[in-house]
DNA sequence: CCCTTCTTTATTTTTTCTTTATATAGTTCC
DNA sequence: GGAACTATATAAAGAAAAAATAAAGAAGGG
C-alpha cells in the first residue's frame, strides 16, 4: 500500500514540526507549506490525499484558500484554528471544509480525525481485477471477461474460478477442491470437478481442447496458469 | 425536493426538544427516540439520512449502538456526548461516527457540521439525471422515464431501482439488497426480491420476459446493466 | 371506507446440479 | 512398444433448486 500524502499549510514552525513527528510516525508522507501560495501551488503539484489547513496565514485567509482549493480539489481539507468562534466554524463547514479542529488541539483526536477523512474519501474508489491473459476477474462486480466480453458463469463455477485465481501456479488436489467448494463430505466425487472443470474451460479457454490455464495433473488435480 | 431525516437518540427530553426545534426550523424532518432499542428499531424502517447519537443512553451504550449501526447503516452518524475525553472521541470516530460534538454544544456548529456531513453523503450520488439506454432516472424529482414516458413507481420499486442504478454492472446480492431496502431482519425473504424485480421488469424493461437491464444471477442474486 | 401498496401463498418455468453412460487420454507393467 | 488398466473428458438425461409469475389476503394512508 502506499502512503498517503499530508499537505500541512501553516505559518507556526512549532506546529508544522509536531504534526511533521506525528503524522510520520503514522506512516503519512507530509508536504509543509507556510505560505497560502506555496500550500496552493504545492496542492496542484503533489494532489495530496489530505490537506490540514490553518486559517491564520501572513499573505491570505484560510478561508480564502479554502474556496479557492475547494473549486478544483477534492479531497478532505481539515481547517486548524485558534478561533473557537461559532460564526469561523459554521463559515468553514459550509465552504467545503472536511472538519474543524480548534488549537490547542489534541493529536490523538487530530490523527483520529484524518483517519476518518481518509476513510470516507478512499470508500469511492476500489476496483479488485485479476487478469490472466485473456481471462479477467473483477471480484468486487463480481464478473468475469474473456477477450473483453463478459462470461456468464453459475455460482460454482465462478466460485471455482475464484479459487483457481487465488492459487495461480500452484497443484490443487481433488481433494482440497472439492472441500472447499462442495464442503466436508465430498471429496470422493471426482467426477464433480470433471463436469465443472469441463463447462469452465468451454467458457474462459480459447481452445478449450487445448487448455492453457486450467491443466490437468493426472492422478492430483488442477493447476491454474 | 424531499426533506431529509435526522433520527435524534438520546433520552434527555430537553436536548431532544432543543434539537427538534433546530433542525425542524432548519427544515429537516426528525425522528426522535430515547432508547438504544428504539433508536435501532427507528433506523431500520425509516432509514435516515442522519443519525445523532447521544454516548449515554439507559439500555446500551453510545459506542454499543454504533457499532451495531455501523453493520448495515451507512449514512452518518454525529456522535453527540458531555464526554470530552480523547480516547473516547478518538474510539467513535474510528469505529465509524462521522463527527464527535461535545456538550454542551453550539448549535449553529452542530448544524453545520450536519450540513457538512448530509453533503459528503450526497456528493457520492451526485448526479441527479442517471440514464441507461431507454431508461432515465431524476433523483432529484424522484421520477423515472422509459421511451420518454414517465413510470409510476411505488415507494419500494423506486428505491430498489436507485440502489440498482447505483451499482451498474456489480452483482448485488439478495442479503445486501434485502438488508438495503427493507433493512436487517429481512434477509431471508428472497421472495420479496422476486415479487418487486417483477414488477419492477414490467415497468423498465423493454421486453420483461428477457431482461436486458436487470439480469439474474441465479443462486447469488441481480446485476444492473 | 376505499384504494394503493405490501406480504404471503401456490403454481409454473427456468436454471443449475447431480448422476449415468460412453469416449478419450494417460499410466503401468510386461 | 503395446496390452490392460486407470484416470479424465464429454454429452446428456433426470433431479433438485432457484426464480418467475399470478393472485389472494393484509396492512396502511388519505
Amino acid at each position: 500500500m502506499n502512503k498517503e500524502t499530508i499537505l500541512v499549510i501553516d505559518d507556526e514552525p512549532q506546529i508544522r514540526k509536531l504534526l511533521e513527528i506525528n503524522l510520520e510516525t503514522n506512516g503519512y508522507k507530509i508536504l509543509q507549506a507556510d505560505t497560502a501560495d506555496m500550500g496552493l501551488r504545492l496542492a496542484a503539484n503533489h494532489l495530496p490525499d489530505l490537506i490540514i489547513l490553518d486559517i491564520g496565514l501572513p499573505d491570505k485567509t484560510g478561508l480564502e484558500l479554502l474556496l479557492e482549493l475547494r473549486a478544483w480539489f477534492h479531497n478532505p481539507i481539515i481547517m486548524l484554528s485558534v478561533m473557537d468562534q461559532e460564526s469561523a466554524i459554521v463559515e468553514a463547514l459550509d465552504n467545503g471544509a472536511s472538519d474543524y479542529v480548534t488549537k490547542p488541539f489534541r493529536t490523538n483526536e487530530l490523527l483520529a480525525r484524518i483517519r476518518s477523512c481518509l476513510k470516507r474519501a478512499q470508500h469511492v474508489e476500489q476496483n479488485t481485477v485479476v487478469s490472466f491473459d485473456n481471462i479477467e476477474i473483477d471480484l468486487v462486480a463480481r464478473t468475469v471477461m474473456n477477450e473483453s466480453s463478459l462470461v456468464k458463469l453459475t455460482s460454482t463455477e465462478y466460485k471455482l474460478l475464484v479459487l483457481f485465481a487465488k492459487n495461480e501456479g500452484k497443484v490443487l488436489t481433488h481433494q482440497f477442491l472439492l472441500k472447499e467448494i462442495w464442503g466436508i463430505g465430498y471429496q470422493t466425487d471426482t467426477q464433480y470437478l470433471r463436469v465443472f472443470v469441463g463447462t469452465l474451460r468451454k467458457k474462459i479457454e480459447r481452445n478449450p481442447n487445448k487448455p492453457m490455464h486450467i491443466i490437468t495433473e493426472s492422478g492430483v488435480g488442477y493447476r491454474f496458469m
